[in-house]
RNA sequence: CGGGCUAUAGCGCAGUUUGGUAGCGCGCACGGUUCGGGACCGUGAGGUCGUGAGUUCAAAUCUCACUAGCCCGACCA
C-alpha cells in the first residue's frame, strides 16, 4: 500500500490523555483515535492488527473445533431477566427500551444470547459436546474507563461457549483444558509471555475459573506467587497458609479505657501490644440493607472478594461511620464481636486460635483486652477471609510468596448449569432421563491484547510489532520517491506483494528523516531504505526494526532474502 | 460514587495571581533554499477561550452552577 493513499496520522507529541505506553503509541502511530471517555475508533493501522489478533484467535478456535457464530449485539431484557442477570448485574449493564417500551440490554457477554439460541438444538446427549464461539463488540458501563483501549465501555471480546453431559464432566474438563492449551498458543503466536492463574469467577458464577494473564507494570490485577512451588493466583482468589501463631492463655477478660484509639496502629501503640493480638472488626452493608460483621487478625486484611462469595451478593461496602452510628449503636473504630445478637458474624480463620486478644468493647473509647475466641465470643462462622499478601505463605508448600501485577487477557470458566437451567436447557440422555447440560465460557479481550502486545513490544522510538500481528511485513522506505530510486521502489513493491507480503511503502513527498522517524514509530518488522546511498553499490539496506542490525543487500536478491527472512520470522509465531 | 487535577487553534502549551478584547511551538497552505534520521527563511489561514448565568463601562481572567476529560481507590476481557 501507498503510504500517501493511506491514512495513517502519526503525531509528535505524546497526547497528554494517556499515561500509559500502549495508549501513547497506539494514539501516536495512528492506530487508534478517542471519541469519548471509554469509546475509541480503530484506524486502518490499527484495524488492520486487530484484524491479525482476530485471525489468530480464528485459527485455533478452529484448532480445536468452535464453531463460529455472529450474534447482536442487542439482546432482549426478558433473557436477561431469566438468568436473573438483569437484577443482578447493577449499572455496568446497559439497559434500553425500544419504541414499544420493551427492554433490552447492550450484551456485556453471551451467555444468555448463545444459551438461547442453542436450546432447541441441544435435545440428544447426542449433540453434545456443542461448541460454538463469536468475536464481536461488548459494551460494559465501566465505573472508570482507563490506560486506552485497555478498559473500554465497548471492546471486541471473542467469547466461546461449550456444551456438556451433566454426567460426564470429564468432557468439560478435557474442553477446558484444550481452551487452556489454544489460549497458550495464541498468546505465544501474538509474541506475548502470559501466564494463567486461578481465579475468582466473580458474577459469572460457576466453579473453577482461570485468567491469562501478561505480567506488567500497568496491569491492574495482582497476582499471587509462591517463590517455590509455582502456585499462582489472583490476588482475589489466593490462599494462604495460617502461621502458627503461639498464644498465651490470658486472664479474665476486662474493659480497658483506650481515648481515641480508633485504629489498629493507635491500639497496639497505646496497649503496647502487637497487631497480631488485635482482632480487627469491619462492618459491611450489603444491598439488602443488612450489616455483616467481619473480622480478621488485627495486621491482615478482609478480602472483600471472599466475603462477597461467601455472603453470596454480588456487592458489599464497608458501612460509613454514621450509619453504623444511627442503626447499630456502635462507634466506628471501636467495634468488636463481643455481645453482638443482631448481626452475623464472621470470622476468618486467623481468629479462631487467638488468646489474650484485644477487639473493640462497641462503646466510644473502650476497648476489651484477655479477650479469647470462644470464650468470650463465638463467630457464626470460621472462612478464610484473608486478603493475601506479599509476606504470607504458600497454601501450598508454606514457602514464601510474592506479588507482582498483571494485565489480563483471557479468562477461562467451568460455568455448571447455572444458564442451562435457567433456560431450561434439556436432553435426552442414553438412558432414556432428561438431564440439564453443563457449561463452560471462555473469553479473550482483543483490544486489551492488542495494547498488550505493544506494552511488551516497544522502544524509546516506538512499537515493534511482532510479524505475526505487524501490520505490514515490509516498510519501502526510497530516500526520495522520484526517478530512478521511484523505479526500484516501485518494482520492489510489486514483486514483494507477488509472493503475498505485505508492503508499505512511504511515497510522501516528505525528507527522509520524517520517514525514518514515521517508520520507527510504526514498527513494522522490516525496512527497506533505498537510496543513492546504496544503489551505487546497486544494493539496498536491509533494517531488521527488533535488533537494530542493518546491511546492505544486492538488488537482485533482495526479493529473495527478505522472503526467506520473512518466513523464518513468521515461522516464530505459528502454532506448534 | 469518594478524593485530586484539568478544560484557550488539529496537537502540546503560555496568558488567569493584578479584568482592558488572545499568544507560542508543532502541524496546515503558498513561495524560496534544502533533502540518509522529525530542515531553514518568508508570507498566510485557522479560536463561540468547555457550557450557562452573574459581577463590571469592560471577563480567557472574578463569582456561582453545570458538563466533559484525566489520575488515585471499590468492578471486569
Amino acid at each position: 500500500m501507498h503510504y500517501s493513499r493511506t491514512f495513517i496520522p502519526t503525531i509528535k507529541e505524546v497526547p497528554k490523555d494517556a499515561m500509559i505506553q500502549s495508549h501513547i503509541l497506539m494514539i501516536r502511530a495512528g492506530m487508534i483515535k478517542k471519541l469519548s471517555s471509554g469509546i475509541y475508533s480503530f484506524l486502518p493501522l490499527g484495524y488492520r492488527v486487530l484484524k491479525k489478533v482476530e485471525s489468530i484467535i480464528r485459527e485455533e478456535m478452529e484448532r480445536i473445533d468452535y464453531n463460529e457464530f455472529f450474534l447482536p449485539v442487542i439482546i432482549p431484557g426478558e433473557l436477561w431477566k431469566i438468568s436473573k442477570r438483569w437484577y443482578s448485574m447493577g449499572p455496568e449493564l446497559f439497559r434500553l427500551k425500544d419504541r414499544n417500551i420493551q427492554d433490552f440490554v447492550l450484551a456485556p457477554t453471551h451467555e444468555e444470547a448463545f444459551t438461547f439460541l442453542l436450546k432447541d438444538h441441544i435435545k440428544s446427549y447426542k449433540d453434545l459436546p456443542l461448541k460454538v464461539y463469536h468475536i464481536g463488540i461488548k459494551f460494559r458501563d465501566e465505573i472508570r474507563p482507563r490506560f486506552g483501549v485497555m478498559r473500554g465501555k465497548t471492546f471486541i471480546m471473542k467469547d466461546a461457549y461449550s456444551f456438556h453431559r451433566e454426567s460426564n464432566s470429564k468432557s468439560l474438563d478435557k474442553t477446558y483444558n484444550d481452551m487452556a492449551g489454544a489460549y497458550k498458543k495464541i498468546f505465544d503466536r501474538c509474541g506475548l509471555e502470559t501466564i494463567s492463574v486461578s481465579a475468582d469467577s466473580g458474577s459469572m458464577g460457576g466453579s473453577l475459573s482461570e485468567e491469562f494473564m501478561v505480567p506488567s507494570r500497568v496491569g491492574e490485577e495482582e497476582i499471587i506467587q509462591c517463590n517455590h512451588c509455582g502456585y499462582v493466583a489472583n490476588r482475589e482468589k489466593a490462599e494462604s497458609r495460617n502461621e502458627n501463631i503461639s498464644y498465651k492463655n490470658s486472664g479474665e477478660i476486662t474493659m480497658a479505657s483506650t481515648p481515641g484509639t480508633k485504629t489498629i496502629e493507635a491500639v497496639t501503640r497505646f496497649l503496647k501490644v502487637p497487631a497480631e493480638s488485635l482482632i480487627k472488626t469491619l462492618v459491611f452493608k450489603i444491598p439488602d440493607g443488612k450489616f455483616v460483621l467481619a473480622l480478621i487478625r488485627g495486621d491482615l486484611d478482609i478480602n472483600e472478594t471472599k466475603l462477597k462469595n461467601y455472603l453470596g451478593v454480588s456487592e458489599i461496602e464497608q458501612a460509613d461511620k454514621k450509619e453504623v452510628k444511627a442503626k447499630l449503636g456502635i462507634p466506628l473504630g471501636f467495634a468488636g464481636p463481643i455481645g453482638v445478637k443482631s448481626m452475623h458474624v464472621v470470622a476468618d480463620l486467623s481468629v479462631r486460635d487467638i488468646k489474650g486478644g484485644v477487639t473493640g468493647a462497641n462503646k466510644k473509647d473502650y476497648h476489651y483486652i484477655n479477650v479469647n475466641t470462644e470464650r468470650d465470643f463465638t463467630p457464626d462462622e470460621y472462612i478464610d477471609l484473608r486478603l493475601v499478601g506479599e509476606h504470607d505463605l504458600c497454601p501450598l508448600c508454606g514457602d514464601g510468596l510474592s506479588m507482582f501485577k498483571g494485565i489480563e487477557l483471557g479468562h477461562i470458566f467451568k460455568l455448571g448449569d447455572k444458564y442451562t437451567k435457567a433456560f431450561l436447557v434439556s436432553y435426552l440422555d442414553e438412558d432414556g432421563s432428561m438431564k440439564t447440560p453443563i457449561m463452560g465460557c471462555y473469553g479473550i479481550g482483543v483490544e486489551r491484547t492488542t495494547a498488550a502486545i505493544i506494552e511488551q513490544n516497544y522502544d524509546e522510538k516506538g512499537i515493534i510489532w511482532p510479524i505475526s500481528v505487524s501490520p505490514f511485513h515490509v516498510y519501502i522506505l526510497p530516500v526520495k520517491y522520484s526517478g530512478k530510486i521511484q523505479e526500484i521502489s516501485d518494482m520492489l513493491v510489486e514483486q514483494l506483494e507477488k509472493s503475498g507480503i505485505e508492503v508499505l511503502i512511504d511515497d510522501r513527498d516528505e525528507r527522509p528523516g520524517v520517514k525514518f522517524k514515521d517508520a520507527d514509530l510504526i514498527g513494522i518488522p522490516f525496512r527497506i531504505t533505498i537510496g543513492e546511498r546504496g544503489l551505487k553499490k546497486g544494493a539496498v539496506e536491509l533494517f531488521e526494526r527488533r535488533t537494530g542490525n542493518s546491511e546492505f543487500i544486492k538488488l537482485e536478491s533482495i526479493v529473495d532474502i527478505l522472503k526467506e527472512r520473512i518466513a523464518l520470522e513468521k515461522k516464530k509465531y505459528e502454532s506448534e
